[in-house]
This record gives C-alpha cells, sequence and structure tokens, in this order.
DNA sequence: GTTCTATCTTTACGGTGTTAAGATAGAGAC
DNA sequence: GTCTCTATCTTAACACCGTAAAGATAGAAC
C-alpha cells in the first residue's frame, strides 16, 4: 500500500510536502501532462482547493517540485567534485554525475527541464537553483583556464556551454527514448556515457 | 491582419492545412502548453467537433506537424550534407544545421521534442520521420570510421550519440533559456555554435 | 436528378484550473 | 478555561477543455 500522506483531520497538518511527494508519484505515473492539481489533492485526500493555501497555482507546485530536483542536482555535483582533485577529471565526474542525475531522477529532471516549461523558466526561484547547481560545472573549467583577460572569459563561457550541451544532450535523449530505439545494442546508460564523454575527450569524429 | 485560412463555406476545403497552420500559430502565441484544439478550431472559424474529422485527437494534430518538422529538418540536413565533400566539414555542416533549424523553427522544434513528448513518441509516423532526418550524421559518421568489423560499428553508434546529444544539447539549452541568462556577453548563436563545434572539434577542455 | 459520402454542426458529458464564501481547529492572550 | 484570531480546510460555482454521438449539408459519382 502506498504512502500517500492523507489523513482524518481536517487540517492535514503535512499538506505542502504531501502534495508535493503525490506530485511526484502521479507524474511518475502518468507522465508530466498527464499531472493534474485536482487527482494530486484527491490522492493526498483532501479537497480540490485545498493546494491552493500552499501554492498559488498548479504551475507554482511544479515549480517548487523542480527547486527541490536543482537542490539534489546541486548536492549530486557537490559530491562527485570532491571526488577528485585534478580538474580534468573532477569535470568528467561531473558530467557523469549530470547524466547520472537525470537517469536515477527522471521525474524529478522532467519537472526540471520540460514540465510546462514556459512558466516555470520565469520563476526566480527555479532559476536561481539552476544556477547554483551548474556553478560546480563552471567553477571546474575555470580551474582548467587559470589565465584571466577578457578574452579568455569568453572561452570559459564557451567551454561551459559546450560540455553542458553535450551532457544536457545525452541526459534529454535517453529520457526521450531516441537512444533506445538506436541500436545501441546491449550498451547499459554508464556505459554509454563513459564512451561517450570519453570520445568527446579525445576529439575525434568532430 | 492575420491569415488564418477561415471560409464562409459549409465545407472548408482545406481544413487539415488550415488547422496545422493556426495550431503553429498558436503554440508561437502561447506556448506548446497553452495550445487547445478548440482554440485552434475557433481561429480556423470551425466547430469544436470539426478537427475530429481530420486527426483521431489533439495528439494526433500535434503529430502531425511533427512529421512536417521532421521532414523539414531532413530536408535542411540534406542540404547541408550536400555543401561538402570532406566527411569531417559535412560533419560540421550537419552539426550547424540542426542547431540553426531549432532556432530558425523553434515552434516545430518544440513540438518535436516536448509537445506532451510521450504521446508524440509511441507514433510510428513520428518516429520514422525524425529517423530520416537522422540518417545524413549517421552516414556522414560511418564514412569517418571505413571499418567494418564489428567493435567499429559499436564505435560508430557512439559517435552518433555524442554528436546528437552535443548539437541536441545546444539547441535545447538555447530554447530552454538558460543560454540567454548565462552571461555568454553579445555572443549570437551563430558564433556560438562555431565556437561550441570547434572546441568540441579541438578536444578540449573535456 | 438522385444517391452516396465526406465534411461539417449541435448537443452533451465528465474532467480541469481557479475563485469566492463559509466552516473548522489549533495557538496565543487573558 | 474561555475567547479570539488566523491559518487551513470545505463546498459550490464558473468557464474552459477534450471528446463522442447524432443530425445537417453539400459536393461528387452515377
Amino acid at each position: 500500500m502506498a504512502e500517500t500522506g492523507r489523513t482524518d483531520r481536517y487540517h492535514h497538518g503535512n499538506l505542502r510536502q504531501t502534495l508535493m511527494n503525490n506530485c511526484l508519484k502521479l507524474i511518475e505515473d502518468k507522465g508530466v501532462s498527464g499531472f493534474t492539481l485536482r487527482e494530486v489533492a484527491r490522492i493526498s485526500g483532501v479537497s480540490p482547493a485545498a493546494p491552493y493555501h500552499h501554492f498559488r497555482n498548479r504551475t507554482e507546485l511544479l515549480a517548487a517540485v523542480a527547486v527541490m530536483g536543482f537542490k539534489m542536482l546541486d548536492e549530486a555535483q557537490r559530491k562527485a567534485s570532491e571526488q577528485f582533485d585534478n580538474p580534468g577529471h573532477r569535470l568528467k565526474a561531473l558530467g557523469k554525475s549530470y547524466v547520472m542525475f537525470a537517469v536515477n531522477h527522471k521525474v524529478y529532471f522532467h519537472v526540471m527541464f520540460r514540465a510546462n516549461p514556459e512558466p516555470l523558466r520565469e520563476n526566480d526561484q527555479v532559476m536561481n537553483a539552476a544556477k547554483q547547481a551548474l556553478r560546480h560545472l563552471e567553477n571546474t573549467i575555470r580551474e582548467l583556464h587559470p589565465e584571466t583577460d577578457e578574452d579568455n572569459s569568453r572561452h570559459i563561457q564557451v567551454a561551459v556551454l559546450a560540455c553542458w550541451s553535450m551532457v544536457h544532450g545525452l541526459a534529454s535523449l535517453w529520457m526521450d527514448g531516441p537512444l533506445k530505439t538506436m541500436e545501441t545494442g546491449k550498451l547499459d546508460i554508464e556505459e554509454l556515457i563513459d564512451l561517450t564523454l570519453g570520445q568527446a575527450a579525445a576529439g575525434r569524429d568532430f
């Protein structure tokens, strides 16, 4: 029996967190487009209007979940970057950690990057949390380019972008399914990450 | 005054195409999540039930638009690959063409990759059109790895994946907005693509 | 000109996000 | 302990949505 956080009391006492949990459960089952505020209220054992005392609207519930996701990603990136002193190794660990987060927390990643993406992008808390999570990558790349002239700062931005694009694209394609239909044979995702990042590191094929 | 394709005749005569056009217009204005079958019917000067004589449901209208988008992408990739004989140059042209397609046809790209992504992925026509568009990249990479042993075919798949991830990630991040909030300064997208692909080609920073 | 059929309309159903107004209960003041 | 205040919940209502069923229309085929 799934724990949905229902209560028989008139005042739930913990509704905000319960709604967020059940939001994730619902998206996991029905996909991010099938998520419904009324149903999340139903599952939480509460009336359709109750969520509005904790979130301004449907979008803000998703935003709260997204912020939580970015904080988890931030934490994962922090742990990954602590594993290596060498900035090159660290960079690769960060990339792997990024993709593995997407794989292991599909639902969060969906909400973070594509749940009604338009409104979410205009939420300051979401954008700040996202920036925090990306800090590790930027710092590591900055370490690889110790010079500090202006032209170099541009190179750093481009490098961040290139790395981020790579891992974000890998994660997105994995989640969107095309990877599974491609004949990647018996490759599992972890092996795939290693090979892809390794190949990029070698600068081959581009 | 925008051309919406209305007609006063009982039989519209061109409704299927009109619906697809207005679908794109609507998504451009209100985003892919704000798109509504009823409103597209309204704009097209037709009753809410009329679209059901041309598309099984809302999702299939989006799928039809997605297929159209993939065919356009296919055509763009074909043109890009015809520009160069050298497969290395061709690969870079394909990458640039991919990202430029996303930039210049934002709405299509949105529908193709993130409009209610779950149901769209299960549509055979969409998946086939997507495969067609990716053919050019795969062919070019195959040319770069002329050997044909089994281990090599795996390398090719990984290479395709790496390239695709890179450009798809670049396109996605550009469309999702984070690129604009990053301090990329006065870089425009075309310059950004060149720098990013160039950097990846040099194998630096990874 | 009659018939056939694709295309459209009207009507209806259950579901949705959201708001307004009222009920309840726990917390703090006395 | 009672009283009051306020956060939290409920009920009821609104407009809108996707979709289906049944009937109207008009252009095509004979």
